[in-house]
RNA sequence: GGGCGCUUAGCUCAGUUGGUAGAGCGUCAGCCUUACAAGCUGAAUGUCGCAAGUUCGAUCCUUGCAGCGCCCACCA
């Protein structure tokens, strides 16, 4: 048993504790023990490639409370720690920060090495595939330190044998399999259909990419003639670069002013398209001229109606997003005067969507632009407006519908049993559920899997090449589960060779990579070894808890559902709780591109780990926290208390030659001592309750408020009988209470200040039976057992105590003068129940604020109503020393 | 446009079967007290966002409104 030193050094005692609890493996998962008996969390894997800031901080500490509360519960913690190291913000990363570019077209080099030089501004360089998944793996490796020094600082207590990348083999098997079972289930299929896409990255994206953004824009009213007819009609738009794609005009079916013209044509200006007049719903008579053209495609809405409306797609939008090469006057690009039409386009073709725009508002603004010739096709001024945009949240130009050949996932048939398992989950808050309840009620497109990416896990799927040349995607080859991991692009398909690949009669691997929510979806399958160890999974799978934010229900977590749903039709875990955001402290929402983010670690050096985890745990689930150094002040002054304090209740027993251990078994006499073990197991109960219910932030409340009580009031009222000379008692009832106490009060700051409570510990109760020795693995206060000692106590003496204290101690304040001033006169008044209550206890109150007993009288008021008054008189004469 | 959440002391936030409004920080006034001056004691501070309703009684329940934040939605 080792003494604790006279100030408290977090830096060295921290670098002691974690290195022990590593050695020690306190916090290692045992896989011989049953489900029922652990407690399995999902843990988020962070984004390698993002930047560290005091928000990851922040939710991780909240889980790891929870980890902690559980494992000394005697529950066996399966808590692993991954890294999401594939994905768009990686490959990002490595472009910028190696300076290259992919370029699948390059040779594989294997002499090269990435270099990164801040100094010199290299040429852009191009590099083969290959190189590149090097470069992505290389830099994440770095970022994966950066963060696994960062949670063993601030003592998340995972069992780092359980660490996983993204990327790594066996998460790319976990990938490829679910692909499979998806596959054979039906569930997963291919199309060639118009995808939302980003023509930055040149990437299909998904629903849940989406971000709307406001972006001016400006109607344009463009003249149309119905044809056969001198008549016109005026059609506004915000995207007349769409024009030439126009495939029909469309008006509400109860819309009066053009009940006349469903079934007719109308002819487009500068192109002279004739596109029939129709009846559609979705035109909404109140908006605009209430017609409008359908073009390929403008928005959803142009998608859906063009499936049903079996009309030709006139695709001008390619994927760079610029306007393609098309030649009027041959299909689907028909014309009435196909020359006219090519010399317009030609001023628009290879022009960017947005450049498009402005040279088409020139044309038809050109005087005999309109259809008949007769003045210009559009009408007055283009009107600016702002609008909300579609945006690939990571994407700097609006999304385009371009039609691919991309893999989608089925969810669309599934929502009633999406939204049932969403039901059958904890929320925490419960209100989050909501959040996903419309998300899932909201879908309105299958789950677009595939990604023409590079870093991320391909397609285990590879095609036959016709005799043509041609590519047979409706008979694609796969492989048998054991094989995988595979890269088609790499591997060969049994019964081929690699001379064969893309040759007639040969193969073709899939090019594409998986969405990366097709892997961090898997991650309860990832860590239970799903398809690759039944036993494993049978003991890991559904998990106990997912932590994470809830800006991502609509990614992480729906995604998560649906996988279990599809592979097993189950839930994927029995709790989720959602973390708040860090706001900075103009309330703002934390991010990289505000340029406000604090980064944590010159607060764990200033204010100490237990404070910064002190300052997340005060937080709620679900609230957003603005950042504020007072917090870190206040966790940092707690840490040093409690230290402090321990160091004098270990005093006690050191000058006695005893242990506080020793003192465990003793005799609770005093009424004092009664009442403050009645609060004790009060407070017990209530963060054991709270953290039953995940509510970690009101048993770190109550605690904390009960230990400055037995700071403040309760060892200053105890103080002078514990230090008695001789035996008795009285004083062992002191060092009896102190003992419980501190052994309780270490055990409940535990799991918020792991630091601080496992030095104590070592110098105190170290040798608790079934412990390794660590305070994280003793067993959690029993409230019950605690009762045991106070069985007769009454809380309101120490209420009553504790008034008296305050009234004398108000009256020394305000008189200026120190504590230890006697006290000439003590009068209390009450009812007869609270001055019998109080003779039970004047001996400790006497002594704590200098008072002799003939100075004390009790007067009886039947009126008092269990009010206590309190009346003091100072003494006149100064204290002698 | 729809939904969710929030609004309590100067600041950050607690506050459930509806019953006299709480903590910390900050401010002010003091104090070396046999653990702690990186400490301790005390004091002052409120239209509980606004309005109506239910009730003997509303910070709490109901309705409406306002402000803030977030999520979602169909770009004419």
């Amino acid at each position: 048993m080792n003494t604790l030193p006279k100030k408290y050094k977090h830096s060295e005692i921290e670098e002691k504790w974690k290195s022990w609890w590593e050695a020690e493996r306190v916090y290692g998962w045992d896989p011989s023990r049953p489900k029922e008996e652990t407690f399995i969390i999902d843990t988020p894997p962070p984004t390698v490639s993002g930047s560290l800031h005091v928000g990851h901080v922040f939710s991780y500490t909240h889980t790891d409370v929870i980890a902690r509360y559980q494992r000394m519960t005697g529950k066996n913690i399966f808590y692993p720690m991954g890294w999401d190291d594939n994905g768009l913000p990686t490959e990002r990363r490595v472009q910028n920060y190696y300076r290259i570019r992919c370029n699948p077209e390059v040779a594989y080099n294997p002499d090269w090495k990435p270099t990164h030089d801040p100094k010199q501004k290299k040429e852009i360089e191009e590099v083969s595939r290959k190189n590149f998944i090097e470069a992505c793996n290389t830099l994440t490796h770095e970022d994966e330190k950066a963060f696994h020094a960062l949670w063993s600082q601030l003592a998340l207590s995972v069992d780092w044998a359980l660490e996983y990348a993204t990327i790594d083999e066996h998460c790319r098997r976990v990938s490829q399999a679910s692909f499979l079972d998806l596959l054979e289930k039906g569930e997963a299929f291919h199309a060639k259909s118009p995808t939302m896409w980003d023509t930055d990255f040149q990437s299909a994206i998904a629903q849940a990419e989406l971000e709307d953004r406001e972006v001016a824009g400006a109607y344009h009213n463009i003249r149309f003639q119905v044809a056969d007819s001198s008549e016109e009609i005026e059609i506004a738009t915000t995207r007349p670069e769409l024009l030439p794609a126009c495939i029909a005009v469309v008006a509400h079916p109860s819309d009066e002013r053009y009940q006349h013209l469903f079934g007719k044509e109308a002819i487009t200006p500068l192109f002279h398209s004739r596109v029939p007049i129709r009846a559609a719903e979705h035109a909404d008579p109140e908006k605009g001229t209430g017609i409008l053209m359908v073009c390929t495609f403008g928005d959803i809405m142009d998608v859906e109606w063009w499936k049903q409306s079996k009309l030709p797609m006139k695709q001008i939008i390619g994927r760079e997003g610029k306007l393609l090469d098309v030649s009027f006057g041959t299909e689907p690009f028909q014309s009435e005067k196909p020359e006219s039409a090519q010399e317009s386009y030609r001023e628009l073709a290879g022009l960017y969507a947005k450049q498009a725009r402005t040279k088409i508002a020139e044309l038809l603004a050109a005087p005999n632009s309109a259809v008949n010739s007769d003045g210009t096709a559009l009408v007055g001024e283009p009107t600016p407006t702002k609008a909300p945009v579609k945006f690939f949240e990571k994407g700097d130009r609006p999304v385009e519908f371009v039609p691919t050949r991309q893999w989608y996932v089925r969810v669309l048939p599934h929502k009633e049993r999406l939204l049932q398992l969403g039901k059958e989950i904890e929320w925490h808050p419960e209100y989050m559920y909501t959040r996903f309840q419309h998300w899932v009620e909201g879908l309105n497109q299958e789950w677009c899997y595939s990604r023409q990416r590079y870093f991320g896990v391909p397609f285990p799927v590879w095609y036959p090449v016709q005799e043509d040349g041609e590519t047979d995607y409706e008979n694609p080859i796969l492989p048998p589960f054991e094989d995988l991991p595979i890269d088609p692009s790499t591997d060969v398909p049994a019964g081929f060779r690699e001379e064969q690949r893309g040759q007639k009669g040969g193969f073709r691997g899939d090019p594409d990579v998986m969405d990366t929510w097709s892997t961090s979806s898997l991650t309860p399958q990832i860590m239970s070894h799903w398809k690759i160890d039944p036993e494993r999974h049978k003991q890991l799978f559904p998990m106990d808890l997912r932590p994470q934010g809830h800006d991502i229900i609509r990614t992480w977590a729906f995604t998560t559902i649906a996988k279990a749903m599809l592979h097993e039709g189950t839930i994927p875990w029995k709790h989720i709780c959602l973390s708040g955001w860090i706001l900075d402290p103009d309330r703002k929402k934390m991010s990289k591109s505000k340029g406000n983010v604090v980064t944590p670690g010159h607060l764990l050096e200033e204010y100490s780990s237990d404070a910064v985890r002190y300052w997340s745990a005060r937080a709620r689930l679900g609230t957003d926290t603005a950042f504020d150094d007072k917090v870190f002040a206040i966790g940092r002054k707690l840490v040093t208390k409690l230290f402090n304090a321990s160091r004098f209740v270990l005093s006690q027993f050191e000058r006695l030659e005893t242990t506080a251990e020793a003192s465990l078994g003793g005799t609770v006499t005093e009424e004092v001592d009664k009442a403050f073990l009645h609060k004790l197991h009060n407070t017990i109960s209530a963060a054991t309750a709270g953290f039953e219910a995940l509510d970690y932030a009101v048993a770190l409340q109550r605690t904390e408020e009960l230990f400055w009580d037995f700071c403040d009031h309760y060892v200053e009222l105890v103080k002078t009988r514990s230090y008695g000379e001789e035996q008795s008692a009285e004083r062992d009832s002191a060092l009896t209470t102190l003992a419980i106490s501190l052994k309780s009060f270490l055990q409940l700051f535990a799991p918020f200040l792991p630091y601080v409570t496992e030095e104590v510990w070592s110098a105190s109760f170290r040798t608790d039976p079934g412990s390794t020795g660590s305070i994280h693995k003793s067993r959690w206060p029993d409230a019950k057992e605690v009762a045991t000692y106070a069985k007769s106590g009454n809380p309101r003496l120490f209420d009553l105590a504790k008034q008296i204290m305050g009234e004398v101690r108000g009256t020394k304040s305000t008189s200026q003068r120190s504590l230890k001033w006697p006290v000439q006169e003590l009068q209390l008044t009450g009812d007869g129940e609270t001055l019998g209550g109080i003779r039970r206890i004047t001996g400790d109150i006497l002594r704590a604020s200098n008072c002799t007993e003939e100075a004390l009288s009790l007067k009886e008021n039947s009126d008092a109503d269990g009010q206590l008054s309190v009346r003091v008189v100072l003494a006149e004469e100064e204290p002698t020393a």
